[in-house]
DNA sequence: GGAAAAAGTTTCCTATAGGAGACGCAACGT
DNA sequence: ACGTTGCGTCTCCTATAGGAAACTTTTTCC
């Protein structure tokens, strides 16, 4: 069995290793081999040789930002940031996680929230489980609004998010949501019971 | 009850696009005068020489994608806006939710990803439920890389999280942990059936 | 205005990206 | 064994990316 090790303070003595180009070719080769395209399909795809992208995933060539940007699309990598090996993330290098029910407390009268990985620094998604107090909702106006992208998963019970602009949304477990946080909205548990919501925010 | 709205349409999952020709070298120009830079500083700065960013912001070149990576770097330019047409603000306004085994699925031989959002366009979060498969695993080897920061939260079964830098972790129902996907990693599991984890995955 | 400096462009050259097709090499069936 | 087919690599060639430096334009002083 695995030992566990105790929390990780971060980089080790020795520096991250540079992702090298050697990253490039092997994420494009994975994505083709992932949409089980042959070498040919995906260049004549891409509108690209098939000697090129061979090359390409070889890492025997520094291919254009054009040619690129074709396979990204092709390939439906539309996540052209992936192969940006600029490490200026806030978090390079780092870890942290946290056991079951041993994150950080905050409540307030509706909701119990308990903040997720709270030791790490600048990240940028914020991590947290909701326990949404069961409570008679007549008629909700206790909107929430925060600059920013919201995705929420139901791990127990029965809520209801309101959204501004949208009709309210009843989700069980493992329903989930994702929404622009800069609109109103709240969760309330329509379950007798209290409810429990996995929600992980991003800030502008 | 509330009724359950049946999905909405949204943004449709458009494919993204580069500007073309024209817009780059504009783009990249603007974002040099935004900071104050000159041809030679910028340049400087990136590792490249004074006359390619000149006929890079000139359209007269078809640059590398390794330069415009630099570039990119050099001049805080985020990606999005570089294959977006024009900046259309994100999430704005939008909300899209996903039923309980309902999501898109992308199989690979360890993992089967169910996409938690139907339409990702402009999403910057990525989340997503994985089963993952068991399997004997001698050695580990099976790296994923990909710059940004990613959350994961245990649903069911026990797995390892294998962390480049770090010693593995073995998490059961309800941990949670916070990292660096720009270093390698991969989750196997250690329980004799399948274990499911919650990804959210934020790109640089 | 004129000189000097700074910013940007163009020229010139070398290294190489990218494509066409040849080649290698399995995995088939006959 | 032998072709054949499908997939990936390698060779070769041309067009051009990228850098150094020459050249031009703009700005900033006096």
């Amino acid at each position: 069995m695995e030992p566990i090790p105790s929390e990780e303070t971060g980089l080790g003595p020795e520096a991250m290793e540079a992702p090298d180009g050697e990253v490039l070719g092997k994420m494009i080769r994975d994505a083709r081999k992932e949409k089980g395209l042959t070498l040919e399909e995906a260049a004549k795809a891409a509108a690209i040789g098939r000697s090129t992208l061979s090359k390409i995933e070889n890492n025997q060539t520094r291919p254009s930002f054009e040619i690129i940007r074709r396979l990204m699309q092709t390939l439906e990598l539309e996540t052209p940031q992936l192969f940006l090996q600029s490490g200026q993330s806030g978090v390079t290098g780092r870890r942290d996680f946290t056991r079951t029910g041993e994150g950080e407390h905050k409540e307030t009268t509706t909701y119990d929230h308990e903040l997720l990985c709270s030791d790490l620094t600048s990240k940028r998604m914020v991590p947290y489980i909701s326990t949404i107090k069961a409570r008679d909702v007549t008629e909700f106006d206790n909107w929430v609004r925060h600059q920013g992208e919201e995705f929420m998963f139901v791990l127990s019970g029965e809520v209801i998010l309101y959204t501004e602009h949208y009709r309210p949304l009843r989700m069980g477990p493992g329903d989930s949501v994702y929404y622009d946080s800069g609109m109103g909205h709240g969760c309330v548990s329509v379950s007798a019971e209290d409810a429990k919501v996995l929600w992980v925010s991003l800030e502008v």
